[in-house]
DNA sequence: ACTGTATAGTTCCGCTTGCAACTACCTCGA
DNA sequence: TCGAGGTAGTTGCAAGCGGAACTATACAGT
């Protein structure tokens, strides 16, 4: 058998089509992500919480130095359209949960910066979140599993940027 | 030390908020779906062939016996709130790509009917989607890997079904 | 058979989204 | 130093979304 010749074949089938198996996590990975979002987005806005875009824009902020972000830094980091992390952080400033900070060292940019408030919305939110993140996700993943999904969401989400 | 005690305290927080390494996994899930999806979804437009959405509708249909499926268990399926199903299928039906039927033993529900064209759409649509999900995400994991997404996310369905 | 309750699907409404176009500013090379 | 090309952020626009309310039909208890 040339085995060379195989390799190749089989190699260029494999980056054109995704073999069964890898389609149906692939398949599994969607609907899941939509049963556990809408799961979660029901049980923040019952508890009248801030929402998961919310949180998660308030969370890259409270994580940085400075507790502050650029807007383009934060767009990617929360994997947004501009304008659409525009509009957020319009809502989000409005809301008094963070604050628009000019950048004296680039004019043309500004920083998102986490106030106090902000941070309180996060306290407040995050017993409904983290049960909810439970229940709808952490719940029904053994540690191994936890350890094997953390890793392959980081390869994906490096390899994405990567070429993106 | 008291054991049962000490379990009890372990087993609601555990309840209550998510370990890290668990909270790690879902933040990659997150991030890494929005990640993939966006890409697949800019490959889609530029091929000018359907979106996601739409493919997902349409499989649904195509693997259910006579390729079709009461608009209820359809928005179930795919995830969606009732009235964007409804807009959804509106759309799909002045494509063509499937036609509504009522359903002779219920007279309140209609059945969502996969046609020739909207099959057609589908294989048009495969090329440009399949290589997609290569590249934004079945490369990137191992078979085994893939085994224990496959399997989880079915679990976590399952699980958020049940309690829906 | 009748009435109260549940389900199927659609419509209405307000909100969010992303793309494309635009302005303002930065950077690099001649 | 000036002009070309790139980047940061905002805005206009069209389209999509989910929840609540509504209509029509089914079903269960009496």
């Amino acid at each position: 058998m040339d085995e060379e010749l195989e390799k190749r074949k089989t190699g260029r089938a494999w980056r054109r089509r995704p073999d069964p198996l890898r389609l149906a996590a692939y398949r599994g990975f969607i609907t899941a992500y939509a049963e556990v979002v809408t799961r979660i987005e029901r049980d923040l806005a019952a508890a009248e919480v801030i929402p998961v875009v919310w949180y998660d824009v308030l969370i890259r902020l409270y994580e940085s130095p400075g507790r502050r972000l650029r807007m383009h830094e934060l767009a990617r980091e929360v994997v947004m359209a501009r304008s659409t992390l525009t509009r957020t952080v319009d809502r989000l400033e409005a809301a008094g949960l963070l604050r628009r900070e000019p950048d004296p060292e680039d004019r043309r940019g500004a920083y998102a910066v986490l106030t106090e408030e902000g941070l309180e919305a996060m306290r407040e939110a995050w017993p409904v979140y983290g049960r909810s993140i439970v229940e709808s996700f952490a719940l029904h993943i053994s540690e191994d599993e936890a350890r094997t999904l953390a890793d392959v969401f980081q390869r994906i989400i490096a390899a994405n940027r990567e070429r993106g």
